[in-house]
DNA sequence: TAAAAAGCTATAGTGACTACAGGTTCAAGG
DNA sequence: CCTTGAACCTGTAGTCACTATAGCTTTTTA
């Protein structure tokens, strides 16, 4: 027996900071484990599977809110592919408002350094909002 | 005489809301205006010109320390192009990270649409890290 | 002049943690 | 067996950049 293990190896073999699991226990998303005798947290592997999970599915970009549904359909075996597809739509949101800002970035960065004399432009750029091309 | 306008006008002609301007005060981004004599915000042109500058800037991504150093440039008349490289580097980055992102969801999705009799794959692939293909 | 709209302050909430203070427990070395 | 130091505990406050609420007062409009 005893496959039980500390916060702190929980945290080394999930690469999640001990403050994080606590907080995750605190919200509801991990359950509450077993406690040693003088009170200190121990855990077994379904706490580090389910850790990994959330874990993985945090480095995806999902919210913890999308995390919950995830996990109660995990439970449950259901389908959740809708919540991924949903996901991708605004993670290629984000991409292409990215590249426009990285794009306007260039634009100011050029025309800094043919500036005459070394004048920065990149203050009146800002400054004037009319010499953006970008559709924000 | 009497540019004068109220919190109200200036937030709608910078598209800033009005609880945001009060709170870029509050935190020393935006000066205190002029009040009426009800006590009352009574703001000039200067106050429209900074508070666009800033909001571009928030356009662009700057977070509210980056603007801090560019009005300083800005009064100084000094180079701000240092700045602007620095959060272009990060703006790559994002969407590099992003695209990876994405690529993985939509193996998720794949996987999950040509799973036998409508398995959808999304669960096991977040449950299990050796699944991704990605760097994180 | 009265009612509606806009403004005021102060405080709390958001998401997803992170950091601290001040104490307790555990594991390893002597 | 005992001591020491690392790890752990709880609870609270801080982060970023706002946003929202409550309960007022002032200004504008009909």
């Amino acid at each position: 027996m005893s496959t039980l293990f500390s916060i702190g190896t929980l945290s080394k073999v999930t690469g999640c900071k001990v403050e994080t699991i606590r907080y995750y226990e605190k919200i509801g998303l991990m359950p509450e484990p077993a406690r040693s005798e003088g009170g200190q947290r121990r855990y077994q592997p379904r706490h580090r599977e389910r850790l990994g999970f959330i874990r993985h599915s945090r480095e995806l970009g999902f919210t913890l809110d999308d995390i919950r549904e995830l996990l109660a359909l995990r439970e449950q075996h259901g389908h959740a592919d809708a919540i991924a597809r949903r996901h991708r739509q605004a993670v290629e949101q984000r991409i292409r408002a990215l590249c426009a800002l990285r794009d306007e970035l260039d634009r100011m960065i050029e025309a800094c350094a043919h500036g005459h004399q070394g004048e920065c432009r990149v203050i009146e750029v800002l400054s004037d909002h009319n010499e953006c091309a970008g559709e924000h």
